[in-house]
DNA sequence: CTGAATGCAAATTGTTTGCATGTTC
DNA sequence: GAACATGCAAACAATTTGCATTCAG
């Protein structure tokens, strides 16, 4: 990130605008309307610089494909089992995961990520509509 | 799973044996020795339908690619930042993610993935031996 | 003998990379 | 004008799928 550019600003405006945890083919397509030009390629690289130098967080999420978030307040992130959806969750948590210990199995440990599971309330209610068991 | 196949035995007793957490191109790679014909496809199409019934685990970790797991039981991993190795974490789990409540951001929990974050002893040497900070 | 499981190859998806060209400092 | 950033297309890696053949019940 030694030079600037007009792509990354607009990259960074999107993906802070954004509440979805956008991937990257859903930034580019955000991005493409003001900028029609933008390659994909681009965008990739923009989001991991931009992440790299902590402007944005990337999300891997288990199973799914790389997600980026502009809000960078530690917070956890809940999914929907049936949808994949990723939603923020909002306040400070109340689930206790802090007193790790220092080195655990001979590993120092630094931290720790959490993902919540569940359903969304969408999912929810397409459920109990049509309570048919599909798997 | 309505019948039964040799390929199928074969790769279950594979991951069972296996205390490295394979992922799929592995578990081919065990599996070739004893049927040297089996395609990769088969060996995916096992390991997924292993894990719907519930014979093994399905790792499915941030950022890398999957993995299988023939230790069912209630455990957690634990991911070296360096080198992406995961180990198990040895014994009932002592951080506490257990009092989660019914609901959170309108969702019904159902449960959540934890994995601790940390640098496996090698590593950790390794950096000992050479304290360059890249990257 | 029927349908599930296999092997093989081709297709898909998400992501990365090489390179010639454009842009920023 | 040197080095970084871009656009484009091709390359890659992980996984999935279509299909003709084999095999289990």
């Amino acid at each position: 990130m030694k030079r600037h550019s007009q792509q990354r600003d607009i990259i960074l405006e999107e993906v802070r605008r954004s509440k979805t945890h956008p991937s990257a083919q859903e930034v580019f397509e955000r991005v493409r309307p003001r900028l029609p030009k933008i390659s994909l390629g681009t965008v990739y690289r923009n989001l991991e610089q931009l992440a790299a130098h902590g402007l944005i967080r990337k999300l891997e999420l288990p199973g799914q494909q790389r997600r980026f978030d502009g809000d960078l307040s530690d917070h956890y992130h809940i999914r929907c089992l049936a949808c994949g959806q990723v939603d923020d969750i909002p306040g400070p948590l109340r689930v206790q995961v802090r007193q790790l210990p220092a080195t655990l199995n001979n590993y120092t440990i630094l931290g720790h990520r959490l993902e919540l599971i569940g359903i969304c309330p969408r999912c929810r209610e397409a459920a109990e509509a049509n309570p048919a068991h599909e798997q």
